[in-house]
DNA sequence: AAAGTTTTGGCAACCGCTTGCCATGCGCTG
DNA sequence: CAGCGCATGGCAAGCGGTTGCCAAAACTTT
């Protein structure tokens, strides 16, 4: 009968202690300080552990040390599949640090962002918070009284990684231009998305450097199903390319084309951003900007260690941004006369 | 300077129990045990805790209760998008009961399976061990100080909850030899796949009570890259359906066919397992086995809380098995003759 | 050889919360 | 009105480690 509670015999250092004939704050120093102990001591201390079967509790040495070797990673909405590689990266590093990820779904609400950070703090060495619907204010604050990396968001002063949106977004309107489209459309996603915001703020800005001129519709929901309601959205307004906010909303909107018969990229061309899995498989494959996604949660989480780990000293790279680059593939083509 | 750390000036239920009048121990009770004080005092703990900004320390209660509210769920390999329904399912439903997850991977190894659940044990209140690949004895083993429960694994004795395979199957090849298939094979994934055993097991089972022949080559690595080869090799079975141990792998060999100028479903049928992200708007859309993974994620994560309340009492529903269902989608069709 | 350093190990006080046990005081029964 | 039981709150001992401080031991240094 799986027990494995408290008070599962699992030896702890006081049985150990005893084993190797010493006294438990030796055990635990040889165990985590090991420099603090007679090196004979402390292969006799590691000898009797393993003998015992002896495995440290996470719990417990945390207690007093206020270190948990925990990490955690919260994303906006663990059902879409950009994040993927976020969680990817992030796990991997944390492993690779020694550290476990805990990973939450925020169901893209600040109000839980924020009970979630609170209600974890003591549990956790640090935070990744992946597309923060908070306010600049409430992260700022929260950033005071732990400790805090943004990921595809930035605020003045918190550490962050986001993907470069400004070149990679002037990138795909080159590309758009360059085959011809004078008319361009954002498919927005959801209103409190910074990134989002950015990514239509350099459109704009782009566009307008190249004579394109450029709408904005929606919001949509970033989703397949999303994207349904956004190609008639889009095929209404004239525009002879669509950006959409995402991947996902990109390929919902090559669905709904196949189904109206709407070829891509004869009638329309579809850019998308973030270049998640299915990207290149769907029909046709997408042309989207790539972020370095995974990198990301990786950098992310090593930010956090070393914010830990330098115990306040302001971090090196405290904003750092990734490159992004224009995956062109079939759904874009020279515009239609 | 974000320290949030031990000793950071977060009330403790001393502070409560100052602020409010009573004893420490009053606080405790009335946040966890109601019923054992006043209701009066209680609701002067409540206001004096929320006052003063009061939260539980979930590592401070832990230690001493044993019951830390945090889940684990580790999945062999956390690339593998076939995962992100048990994630995603696993996760709604621990956050629904107020748990935490943690969520890690586990690499195809038996070794860093057993230990991350000896490491992690004290820490958290049971695992979710998604395609394990540890051998049946240690899982035995584990399970019997460990609360434990499998996904998409089967070990006598131990909880677990899978989706049909043996039915599944069977609509496959039922499929298959209705559109005229004499001839089938099966694209092996990981050797030590428990679920890929039972599904080359059964297609065999069905294939025989249909009179197709079936033959098994691989293994292949269960990525889309590894479709590369499964695609060649297939083809040179002359078989006229492929079976894939997976989405993952029948999507990449739908792209090698592409490649080749393979015409699917024309020269060759393609089945997948899985209906993952992406099978529905790949070129062309998979025909696959559908398991309610997410599903699966959810009713491991309901399992695992009621042996730990229940407190040792096996539970009703010890081996459950969800159902699948066949997506028949256009990468099968008629054998060519 | 005496005095001064450094190592090394033990003591005991925590970290913040839970819980078994006891003392109090009240309401009730007879 | 004595006697009893129960609801209520406090005490204190943990849970399994960490760590500041001190004393003994082992080395150096004059």
């Amino acid at each position: 009968m799986a027990t494995g509670r408290a008070g599962s015999g699992r030896p702890t250092i006081y049985h150990v202690a005893k084993e190797a004939g010493v006294s438990p704050s030796t055990v635990s120093r040889a165990m985590s300080n090991p420099g603090r102990v007679n090196a004979a001591t402390v292969a006799r201390v590691i000898e009797a552990a393993t003998r015992l079967g002896y495995r440290t509790n996470p719990l417990a040495r945390a207690l007093p040390s206020g270190r948990t070797d925990t990490l955690a990673l919260f994303v906006s909405d663990i059902t879409n599949p950009h994040f993927f590689g976020v969680i990817r990266g992030a796990e991997h590093q944390a492993r690779a640090a020694g550290c476990t990820l805990i990973v939450g779904d925020t169901e893209e609400s600040p109000e839980v962002e924020a009970r979630n950070i609170e209600r974890l703090g003591p549990s956790v060495d640090g935070f990744v918070i992946a597309a923060s619907r908070m306010s600049d204010e409430e992260i700022t604050k929260l950033s005071a009284g732990h400790r805090l990396v943004l990921v595809s968001r930035q605020v003045a002063e918190v550490p962050s990684v986001i993907v470069d949106h400004a070149e990679g977004t002037r990138q795909i309107v080159e590309h758009l231009a360059s085959l011809g489209h004078r008319s361009i459309v954002f498919l927005a996603g959801p209103p409190r998305s910074w990134l989002g915001a950015r990514r239509w703020e350099s459109l704009t800005a782009a566009a307008g450097r190249h004579g394109v001129s450029a709408q904005r519709i929606g919001p949509f929901p970033p989703t397949l199903a999303g994207g349904g309601a956004a190609a008639d959205a889009a095929l209404g307004t004239g525009a002879t390319a669509a950006v959409a906010h995402n991947d996902l909303l990109a390929i919902g909107v090559l669905r709904r084309c196949a189904e109206r018969g709407v070829a891509v990229p004869e009638d329309l061309s579809v850019v998308g951003y973030d270049d998640i899995f299915g990207a290149d498989f769907c029909s046709p494959p997408l042309t989207t900007l790539a972020g370095q996604f995974q990198e990301s949660g990786r950098t992310a989480v090593d930010m956090l260690l070393a914010m830990r780990d330098r115990h306040g000293a302001r971090p090196a790279r405290n904003q750092v941004v990734l490159p992004s680059h224009l995956a062109i593939r079939r759904s874009t083509g020279p515009a239609p006369r």
